[in-house]
DNA sequence: GATCGCATGCCATTCAATGGAATTCCGCCT
DNA sequence: AGGCGGAATTCCATTGAATGGCATGCGATC
């Protein structure tokens, strides 16, 4: 069954990156005779491989297909020479990420390996609501997304500190017309993030860019046009006929 | 059934990002219901997602599982800091392979928008006997699959020009005595290509880093010791213990 | 040296995949 | 407008493949 092969794979974590075979089995659920069964089909196919220990990893194969994604792959190989600009400006971190769901995917980052904390990986995913990247997507999501999300108890992640919704649609209602997310934050070490939307072909929002630098390092008045000028430019690259947001005076909430 | 799954992922290539129920079933050569049955599974999974105009692409999700490969974003994962430092100093490209059969495989590449013709994308395959990063992997596979691929009639790919298998066992003995392999071509631009190996903790050559540029730009004399020191230096990253290579003397074919 | 857990092979049962034919939908050409 | 052709989709009786319990061999651990 072809659930099955899915359930194998996703049993595979960050912090599971290789599994043996009974492993596979209890994560799964699965008996162990039928796991064997289809963990062999998917190491033929490259789906899986075994590591030098024999334990089952992610296959190669399975990354080459992937890499035709269009929203992962096909997103960051126009974006990466842009996020280059930024990271030799910065020399920091450059974020770029796409909404899959309730969460923010980080599609591609670029760090100095002087640069502070290891924040997110790639391929990780991130909160819709504390980060920039997230407030990005989140601010020019469809509204009833948008409700969706703030209905439910939020809070700032690290800290764990209450975030209103009335609050929080203001932030949205900010990022839209300024066209940054900007984010300060002081755990687990001071920084800025600062974020732009990054638009298609048909003008909507398909990723987010960001840089992430530490206080002190840059301020964030100083990184927002350059945030915006080159998410621009990236979105042209995409086809972004004409000049972007034309934000809604006032903020106003429905916008589309 | 598996297989056919399999089957419809890789119908998607490079130049066939997006593809249509019906062509889906052409290329597969499945029924169009079974075909519709199983590619509506694999969306609901996010393997596979609609675009815009309702064509099937590959999914996000994948690229999510995907990214937890140790061979392909494990390992850029580690590299891309140290091809960062390479890239800062010849601003061309940076490349990052790994062998997979009877190819190399673009793990990463780092380019500038001012850098010469687009070469290879990442996510696909190079030949291993006429591309630096290749020569690098060929030159520290296992004997018995150098000699399976010396036995094959090779030309220098893009120029069409014969190599003859005597001059290219040369050439692997010099790579394994000298460190780097350096590739010049003519066509289609002139560029020079210096390529070095990437140990793992166990001391075997997982990968190539390599650096491209356009003839005139840097001599690949200056590259080489640039190349063997980033190279080193990843290989210590990733785990491989002692001091590298220790070439044996005269370039002895069989060393494992 | 014995035991436990893991990887693996085998096989009768059963359940799910299969694809042909019919239907609807949509875009294009006349 | 009208109608044609291809694509997407549904349905269902048939068939063929997935299933998992059990037994075996293997290696490590106490």
């Amino acid at each position: 069954m072809i659930d099955r092969a899915f359930a194998l794979l996703t049993a595979f974590t960050e912090d599971r990156r290789s599994l043996t075979l009974a492993e596979l089995s209890r994560v799964t659920d699965t008996p162990p005779s039928t796991t064997l069964r289809l963990a062999r089909r998917l190491v033929h196919w490259g789906a899986l491989e075994r590591d030098a220990d024999g334990r089952y990893v992610v296959g190669l194969r399975l990354w080459e297909v992937a890499s035709l994604a269009p929203r992962a792959h096909g997103l960051r190989r126009v974006a990466l020479p842009y996020m280059e600009d930024l990271y030799e400006a910065t020399h920091q971190h450059v974020l770029l990420a796409v909404r899959d769901g309730t969460d923010a995917l980080l599609v591609e980052r670029l760090s100095a390996h002087t640069a502070i904390d290891v924040l997110y990986r790639v391929g990780g995913r991130l909160p819709l609501h504390s980060t920039g990247v997230g407030l990005v997507l989140l601010a020019h999501a469809e509204p009833d997304f948008q409700d969706e999300i703030l209905g439910q108890a939020l809070t700032h992640e690290p800290e764990g500190v209450p975030l209103s919704s009335a609050a929080l649609r203001r932030s949205l209602a900010e990022i839209r017309s300024t066209g940054v997310a900007v984010v300060n934050r002081a755990e687990p070490v001071p920084l800025h993030a600062v974020a732009a939307p990054v638009r298609g072909a048909d003008g909507e929002v398909v990723a987010a860019l960001s840089v992430v630098v530490p206080a002190g390092h840059a301020e964030p008045r100083v990184l927002a046009p350059a945030l915006r000028a080159t998410a621009r430019a990236l979105s042209r690259s995409l086809g972004a006929v004409t000049a972007p947001p034309a934000p809604a005076p006032g903020g106003l909430r429905r916008r589309q």
